[in-house]
DNA sequence: CCCGTGCCTGACAACGATGTCATGCATCAT
DNA sequence: ATGATGCATGACATCGTTGTCAGGCACGGG
């Protein structure tokens, strides 16, 4: 009687406590009358709790809405996994990177992984200090896209084994897993495409040269020159290129100029935007072949379709995510880079034979 | 003499050890000769350090490469921030959302939050799950677009003061901040807009009913019908149309009949593509009209360009980073649902005639 | 009846930091 | 000279959890 008086009481007190403050495992302990370790035993669903026991513990937690806290978890517990990881992408609202980032996701989430994201911007300022702050929350890894010249500054974490994956692009100065396209192969792809329809004065439109797949990608496409025994003298090459507007310029530079080309490649999605409103405004887009890197939505939908090398995001996210799980799970093995292959996808802009 | 081997000796001991395992303020304390509790005021930047003393710690720090643990920090400290917050959103790959993503990030980047993303693919449970994964992780405020019926179950959160924004669709069964377009009366000016340029015979095509916004949408554009004496039995309503397929499926239907529209509305961004891939199928791209709700890349690049109703992502984002940090930092008002107005933009498609 | 063997259980220290408070020391007014 | 004041500093408890370990209890065999 007296003793249930005084349970009363108390369970009051912590339901009445745990409404306001958010409720612990000693509230949960008190309600249901045992001890915390045997709570943490409960919420961990470990071995050697009897089944009465259990049952009174899981209805406390449900009453009190106790949720287990997996940073101070995380402190204590060996290993001292975080299950979060952390992300840094050119923006999380450019396509490509959100598809990345969607799959990368997608793997993480059948481990209960969750995803902090952010947007590097092409900063290598925002590089660093977005991954000093995801290394102060303490996350279990880390999937970059570098754009610092140098990755050197992570290396003493990265010899503590945190587990790192760059995507799109590969790190420099530090030897680490990397996921990437084939961009060589890929521009490569399409100056061959161009070519075998017949054309011979192409024209280059392309980003920043400071960005590794850019360069990649002019090596690429001027290489194929070479082999197709086209002077490259004769090819005009535009860089720094790295929104609509400036490619827009360029291309209609070109397109007005003396000698006109008769196919360009466009080396990146903006790029192509540019070049294919410089062809509209000009009423040259059945004229004029197009090829441009990286795919996107409603590519088919234009007039002609805009023939693409398209790469495939979902892959190298997933690709990434697997890297970053091994890589957690212990896997030791030499950091190694990884090339998903891009894919040439026909939709008429680049099938276009000059006049 | 003997006290610098002492020194030395442990400071080389300190610096072995931190090289392996992460360094903490006990190894910085160690080599720098003072007190944790003296490396813990230098970190935070707290007053009552001599210059001197701030020196030798700050020299320490970065020999050994120290970074402060803000999860075990934010365990202590009162007010038990993580500065991180939960952002839940249809899919992070979708335009739309990742454009919500990108302002809501640049917001709360300024005050060093970083962002937990994941996405439900409009599944309720996916909701919940994703809710209590965060929680555990002890978020300081959550942004989330809701899809479960009812929002009830974070009631216990919310009262406990967890900061909470509701983005795109309004909460039910809870009273919180939300930041929505005002979809009723974008759908209500699209129709107007038809009926302005001479049609009568109008269709609407949308998403799934359970979907607040699409019910919103449907809702204006029929009220709009009625306000202009256009005989509502006289419109096709098709909903239930989720992705590009199912939505050229049921316009190829509208058009094919024998009465056909002269004009079609189309709900969001996947049902447009559908409507658009039909018309062009049929070659009535530059016959039926067309506006559709949601802005896209190359809408302006199609022929005829795309008549939308603009929803502003970035507005919306930001509008709700800062309702978030409002209540952060101890805002009570009573929670509002904020409406950021939405955008008619002419390019063509809505403004055809009727034969 | 006693002791070994499991099985449940909880007391306690520890994770890495911060809040509180006491201490030592120099400085200053009286 | 003396006590008051202020600054710099570190000892210690603490945040919410988990690892370790020892204790209690029931059971069974000798």
């Amino acid at each position: 009687m007296m003793k249930d008086e005084i349970m009363t009481t108390m369970s009051n007190r912590y339901q009445a406590d745990a409404a306001k403050n958010r409720p612990t495992m000693r509230h949960v302990a008190a309600l249901a009358g045992v001890g915390i370790k045997t709570v943490s035993r409960v919420m961990n669903d470990e071995a050697g709790v009897s089944e009465a026991t259990r049952k009174r513990v899981l209805s406390a937690s449900q009453q009190l809405n106790y949720q287990l806290d997996m940073a101070a978890g995380s402190l204590r517990r060996s290993g001292r996994q975080t299950l979060s990881i952390g992300l840094l992408l050119p923006s999380v609202s450019n396509p490509f990177s959100s598809e990345i980032h969607r799959a990368l996701e997608d793997t993480l989430a059948a481990r209960g992984i969750a995803v902090f994201a952010a947007s590097l911007d092409d900063d290598p300022e925002r590089e660093k200090a977005l991954v000093a702050a995801f290394l102060g929350r303490r996350v279990d890894g880390l999937v970059l896209t570098p754009i610092a010249k140098s990755q050197s500054y992570v290396i003493p974490e990265h010899s503590r084994d945190l587990p790192m994956v760059f995507i799109d692009r590969e790190p420099v100065g530090i030897e680490a897993d990397a996921v990437v396209t084939d961009n060589a192969v890929g521009a490569a792809k399409a100056a061959a495409h161009l070519i075998a329809h017949g054309h011979t004065k192409l024209a280059y439109l392309g980003d920043r040269a400071d960005i590794q797949t850019a360069r990649e990608r002019k090596r690429g496409f001027v290489e194929e020159l070479g082999r197709a025994g086209i002077a490259t003298s004769a090819v005009p090459v535009i860089e720094g290129l790295h929104d609509e507007e400036s490619a827009c310029q360029a291309a209609l530079g070109l397109l007005r100029s003396e000698d006109p080309p008769t196919a360009v490649f466009s080396s990146q999605n903006l790029v192509t935007f540019g070049a294919m409103r410089a062809l509209k405004e000009l009423g040259a887009s059945r004229r004029v072949a197009l090829v441009g890197f990286d795919d996107f939505t409603l590519a088919d939908m234009m007039d002609p379709g805009i023939t693409v090398i398209a790469q495939h995001p979902e892959r190298i996210g997933k690709l990434a995510a697997e890297r970053l799980l091994a890589r957690i799970d212990g896997d030791d093995s030499t950091p190694q880079t990884y090339v998903v292959p891009s894919e040439l996808i026909e939709r008429g802009s680049g099938e276009l034979r000059p006049r």
